[in-house]
DNA sequence: TTTAGGG
DNA sequence: CCCTAAA
């Protein structure tokens, strides 16, 4: 049983920073604007959610609040609010303190979830007033971390009128006046009993959640991410369940300032007593996903439109509304252009596919000695289909339920207790011992004719390639998945004196270059799918790589590692088997995907296959002493604004080194160069090569400063 | 495509 | 290395 309230916040409208005078080039220019263009839709989105809760305590405010209009309600809490934001993985923050306040904190730890401190489950939060609200990012515990950097916006009540917004920002007035002028629609829910797991009801646990261990209130302010798109999917922005509270109203509607330009009904900016629905804040469910996920899939799959999402209890009923998604999308694509995040090579079926199948095709006689490639391989080749719509499924759902879905994992008292044992001065040590990591499957191409010594430096090559941010570290509990990094040793079972040999390892892509929205239980669909095995729970790309180690884990859930490591040592006439494989007791381990298909088929046959746009990152090649010597030698000779040149000229044969590589080397370079060796990482450059690279970008600058000073003399000759 | 520069 | 606006 669910009981919620809808209410409505007009925003007013929010101030741009000053575009700093130093700004000269139109190319910073642009640069600032979309830089604050982003982060002021970010900054509104906070606000308008957060600003929505504190309307929650509009009707039962106080009458001490001074104002009794709803209209000056809302300007009271409009010039209450401050935010602020940070620049780019930094969290956001958003402050609002109605005056004398403090009395209630909620932390906001990532959009779905707001953590209420101080306020018991028992107590409505309509009854809350005075409310302090704090936006930070579930990350962070602190929120004061870089805050000196913060730009800080301040809601100037003066400059609150959307005109003056809008002509602050050139080129978007249209744009922002409509979004500035937009209004949020903000539904809270209370579910009387909830069930966790089921969607949409989200146990808290962050670092940031300070709240009360007993009764944590949860608001589930929902980003709405799947409306991002063209989806006229219903979700509620913002949800609050409070397991046995006794709410008072059902469904009761609140009145608020319309200031819909857009609305034909009202029109003008005046107080309305009327039932209105909202628009979410599209974008911070964006941002969310661009700066923490990593993935650009943005979209919802159509056939949600005009559809109810609702968990199995039906009793969320999500409220979306309409109005205004053209806009919407546009802005999101518009503003918020999110490329599909190419895939990289283990979270790419059509990698894994393609470069399996190509080199164990080629590669016969290995296929003897290693049963298990082939046989992986054919599995890869029956998951891809499959793991395909599976990720396209899956990057459509990520913003909420995948935090929802972590932390629900986690639970909101283990974080908490997790947190609590931390912090016991008497910590028992864990003593292991690994014997040795087996390196996934490298596969090596090189000449007959190189040097052993080559060879050697070709593998450490692809190993390093490998270990360096291709792979993670997964750690596996009795053939089970460890995924929460935050919880204790203790708390996951492994102590001093408990039996270790049940602890393994395996390695595992790297999650920063996998799109986490790949994990199934990311997915609110896959909740209702029965993965009781922890393995399958592994993302069918992922776990296809999943890589067995020798630590004694009972159960080496071990796999190849389809790792194509191309070495582009040019001439690649007569390929050399250098894989290092000799597993024997590598079982493969195949996720294959547990659910059911249809109903992950969410994802419409139209929709362009990702497949397509999915590009593998390349390999880190560092470059050698030899090349930086051939480099600085071209740059030398041709200066830096002829890269091309440079290419054809001292690597014309190096195909894995384009232009864009040799300039960007060329600027790291300089930057060695510049810096203390102590700075320096990496296979150290002989100094002279640096002082040479000063040099040569010394004197080419000052012949392209030259050559500027020509022309614009020149220039004003023509003038005059 | 190439250059330039931010990320 | 990636991405992308501009040229």
């Amino acid at each position: 049983m669910v009981l919620q309230k809808r209410l409505d916040y007009g925003f007013n409208g929010y101030q741009v920073p000053h575009m700093p005078r130093a700004t000269r080039s139109a190319r910073r220019r642009r640069s600032f604007k979309k830089k604050h263009e982003e982060n002021q839709m970010c900054a509104f989105d906070l606000l308008a959610i957060v600003a929505g809760k504190l309307l929650l305590d509009k009707e039962s405010a106080p009458s001490s609040s001074n104002t009794s209009a709803d209209k000056d309600q809302c300007a009271v809490v409009n010039s209450a609010v401050k935010y602020e934001w940070q620049d780019e993985e930094k969290p956001l923050k958003v402050e609002a303190c109605d005056q004398g306040s403090a009395a209630r904190n909620f932390f906001v730890s990532d959009l779905s979830q707001v953590h209420g401190q101080g306020c018991s489950s028992k107590e409505s939060l309509v009854i809350q007033n005075n409310l302090n609200l704090r936006l930070a990012s579930a990350l962070t515990k602190s929120d004061c971390a870089g805050r000196s950097n913060a730009e800080k916006l301040r809601n100037d009540k003066s400059k609150n009128d959307i005109g003056t917004f809008a002509s602050k920002v050139e080129g978007v007035s249209s744009e922002y006046r409509e979004f500035g002028d937009c209004k949020l629609e903000v539904e809270t829910k209370r579910a009387v009993k909830d069930e966790p797991g089921k969607s949409g009801v989200v146990l808290s646990s962050t670092a940031a959640n300070m709240c009360s261990l007993e009764d944590p209130v949860v608001l589930d302010a929902k980003p709405p991410a799947l409306a991002s798109l063209d989806s006229c999917a219903k979700v509620p922005l913002c949800r609050n369940h409070i397991p046995n509270s006794s709410y008072p109203t059902n469904q009761d509607d609140v009145n608020v300032v319309s200031r819909d330009d857009d609305d034909n009904s009202s029109g003008c900016t005046h107080p309305i007593t009327k039932k209105k629905f909202f628009r979410p804040a599209p974008r911070i469910g964006d941002r969310r996903i661009r700066k923490i996920l990593a993935s650009k899939y943005w979209k919802v799959a159509p056939k949600f439109k005009d559809a109810t999402v609702s968990n199995s209890d039906g009793d969320l009923k999500p409220v979306f509304h309409k109005r205004k998604n053209y806009y919407r999308q546009q802005r999101s694509e518009r503003l918020y252009p999110f490329k599909k995040r190419k895939h990289y090579a283990y979270s790419s079926p059509s990698n894994l596919d393609g470069g399996l199948s190509c080199e164990f095709v080629s590669d016969s006689p290995r296929k003897g000695s290693n049963g298990d490639a082939s046989g992986s391989c054919t599995r890869m080749h029956g998951v891809t289909g499959a793991s395909s719509s599976f990720v396209a499924q899956h990057t459509s759902f990520q913003p909420r339920d995948s935090h929802g879905m972590r932390t629900f994992n986690g639970g909101a008292s283990s974080s908490f207790v997790g947190q609590r044992t931390s912090f016991q001065p008497r910590d028992c040590h864990v003593k292991l011992r690994i014997k040795s990591f087996r390196v996934p499957e490298l596969l090596v191409e090189i000449p007959e004719s190189s040097t052993v010594g080559l060879l050697r430096r070709t593998v450490m090559e692809a190993v390093t390639a490998i270990l360096g941010g291709g792979l993670r570290v997964g750690v596996l509990l009795q053939g089970k998945k460890v995924r929460d990094d935050n919880k204790t040793l203790l708390q996951t079972g492994i102590s001093h004196n408990n039996q270790l040999d049940s602890l393994g390892f395996c390695l595992e892509p790297n999650p920063s270059q996998t799109p986490p929205s790949l994990c199934p239980e990311d997915s609110p669909f896959l909740l209702q799918c029965d993965t009781p095995d922890p393995i399958s729970r592994c993302p069918p790309t992922a776990g296809v790589v999943c890589q067995g180690i020798c630590t004694g884990s009972p159960e080496p859930h071990a796999n190849n590692l389809g790792n194509c490591i191309e070495s582009d040592h040019d001439s690649a006439s007569s390929p050399t088997d250098t894989s290092m494989d000799k597993s024997t007791n590598s079982k493969a381990l195949v996720a294959v995907p547990a659910m059911k298909v249809e109903a992950l088929a969410v994802v419409p046959a139209h929709q362009k296959s990702k497949q397509s746009e999915i590009v593998q990152r390349r390999i880190r090649r560092p470059f050698s002493v030899a090349e930086v010597e051939a480099l600085v030698q071209a740059v030398e000779k041709l200066g830096t604004g002829r890269w091309r040149d440079v290419k054809l000229r001292a690597f014309d044969n190096a195909k894995h080194r384009t232009y864009v590589d040799l300039k960007d080397k060329w600027k790291t370079l300089v930057h060695t160069a510049r810096i203390s060796p102590q700075q320096r990482r990496g296979e150290p450059v002989p100094q002279e090569l640096l002082d040479r690279v000063l040099t040569a970008h010394a004197y080419w600058s000052q012949q392209q400063a030259d050559q500027q000073f020509k022309h614009q003399h020149a220039e004003t000759c023509l003038l005059l």
